[in-house]
DNA sequence: CTATTTAGTTTACGCGCGTAAATAATTCGT
DNA sequence: ACGAATTATTTACGCGCGTAAACTAAATAG
């Protein structure tokens, strides 16, 4: 229940009519709206009170028009139809409410061209800030440096080249060593399920953080890299799974998948071979994933995994880009953040 | 690849700017920009001629400011993160910016309280028309309303009463009645699996559709309702599903969930107690599900489900609601479209 | 080639608000 | 209670573009 009711009959048309009805002058109305702690606590209660009776609301487009920087903040994800982005991007869309921003949510759709219409959208709407999660190798490179130099704009997920204010993201070696050595240390040494050619740049440190920890605990390494392109990588993970698992590919019973969309396709691959899935001595393989996906609670088995830290990217993210709003300066600086274990059923 | 390059030094600070480097007036510039095809094709050239030398674009906030009705159209569904709505939002999205509207996405989160901001929002965006798939139970009826009235806004997914332009979603009562029908036709009759308390209307409608559909065939219905609020519809069928299992809940060996997200919370539940799903001999209990969810093909076993049809449902409300915007009046309807069985392994 | 239609140009105003400068009123410290 | 500091008011201008009116140039028809 908001507390607008008892609206007088003759609408205010614009903050000239509203400022004469609340018995205080516009200039000072703008400067309230603008930053309601401007004004003294007296006048701020007055007009508070007349917006209960009258319900005004500034246009947003003329307030936008002469402001040089707006209280827009724009939030683009490679793809919103991802849960793990979906989640995230619900995280910092709630960080900008908090913090007086208005969040604006878009989605590149997998799609490099849409991506720079996105950032194309985005300049034309002068926003504060922009927290950005690029496409990663699709991206246009020359594309995201300009639009980084012409608004602030903080880069999370999968960091491209060192653009932006910052980059705050997972720590991918981090992620990859601390599961390789759980799952060396409860059973067999892991073979590593990627695609041939990720979208994105993380899943390549995973592989390398896979390589380098085999060789530190003296395994050696097996990767299958499957085929397949884009962004539904549950299918890549069916197919590519069948596939290997018909071929007698997997040469321990241990499987790494580069992500847990990945794993979800061989899940159900696994299931539709019969091969059971599990710890259990009843099980030939164990799958894990990777980056704590909404739905690897529900997959069966349920999905061992290493999760992001959603609140804190989102958090640390978000900060660091109103911290360089309120012009804060600092220097470009990389934030990888650990992920969290999460043992479930499935290895 | 844009087209943009080469571009002269001297930036263009506004559409007098522009014109004048294009060669063309400001007004005839002022029309190309609200409606390309409104210039003569000579014109039209000269403009976009220049427009690949300068790459100038107008100030969204000065040309929404005096027009009545923008080139916005607000997209709102209830929850983003469920892959759902994140799919029939990307579709809609698409035929938006196909139709040559700005597209702006919003989520209610689950939350009613909510759902009333981002309609606030959307108002002072003055949007040319809304697509809205409102909370459903819990959305606040009067003010749903009260935004039908001022903006063109068209419902779907779930309907609340006769607001807005009009409703297009699925026919829920052909969605149970078939896969009811196609369940009683291979193996026993299904109990039916819900929320007791389903935030979404659908739901009911469902459920009455199982009744009758169960009486019709001679059958004895039963129903099967979980505890559990909010949104959270995979981790209330995972305990409901434990819950039910164990106390030998279920009264045929066939159950149709109320929606996939129910489902795949439920398939865990079995999982996870050892019993096997499927429509083979060898499995004690089969399981459908509704809505054909993107994650429904991944589910061990794949989830035999009656899809929406996304598209169909994403045109016939975007085409509609574009038909409205360009004046074309009609009577308010509702259109249901039906679904399509998708066999899987799981019934 | 002229009459007529169609499209572009000039000119001018207004939208709703940000914002600056000068001034007046209020608050606060002591 | 007084002067100093803070805050509000008055006045005025400009942002970038939509849009209307009167006019002029170009395209089209016959």
């Amino acid at each position: 229940m908001t507390g607008r009711m008892a609206m007088v009959g003759n609408k205010i048309r614009n903050m000239e009519e509203f400022a004469s009805v609340s018995g205080i002058s516009r200039p000072t109305v703008s400067k309230y709206f603008n930053e309601p702690g401007s004004v003294r606590a007296t006048t701020r209660m007055r007009i508070e009170a007349a917006l209960e009776l009258h319900d005004y609301r500034p246009n947003i487009y003329a307030m936008n028009q002469n402001r040089k920087l707006t209280k827009t903040v724009g939030v683009v994800v490679p793809l919103l139809t991802d849960p793990y982005f979906a989640e995230i991007a619900r995280n910092l869309e709630q960080r900008c409410i908090a913090a007086g921003y208005r969040p604006t949510l878009f989605s590149s759709h997998g799609d490099p061209a849409l991506e720079v219409e996105v950032l194309d959208t985005l300049r034309s709407l002068k926003p504060a800030g922009v927290l950005l999660a690029p496409l990663g190798r699709a991206s246009d490179g020359k594309a995201l440096e300009k639009f980084c130099e012409d608004v602030p704009t903080l880069i999370f997920d999968s960091s491209v080249d060192q653009i932006g204010l910052a980059f705050v993201g997972s720590d991918n070696f981090q992620f990859t060593t601390h599961i390789t050595d759980y799952l060396c240390r409860t059973g067999e040494p892991p073979c590593f399920f990627e695609m041939k050619t990720p979208a994105n740049p993380n899943a390549h440190r995973r592989r390398q953080s896979y390589l380098k920890a085999m060789e530190a605990f003296g395994h050696i390494p097996d990767v299958i890299s499957v085929e397949g392109e884009g962004w539904g990588f549950e299918e890549i993970g069916l197919l590519g799974g069948h596939d290997a698992l018909k071929r007698g590919r997997f040469s321990t019973n241990t499987i790494l998948c580069s992500n847990d969309r990945l794993a979800i396709g061989l899940l159900t691959a696994c299931y539709e071979q019969g091969v059971r899935v599990g710890r259990g001595d009843d099980c030939p393989i164990r799958v894990a994933g990777q980056d704590g996906h909404p739905y690897s609670r529900y997959t069966c088995p349920p999905l061992t995994t290493i999760s992001h830290n959603y609140d804190a990217v989102s958090q640390t993210a978000a900060e660091a880009l109103f911290a360089a709003i309120d012009g804060q300066v600092s220097a470009w600086k990389s934030t990888r953040l650990e992920g969290q274990l999460i043992l479930r059923d499935s290895a």
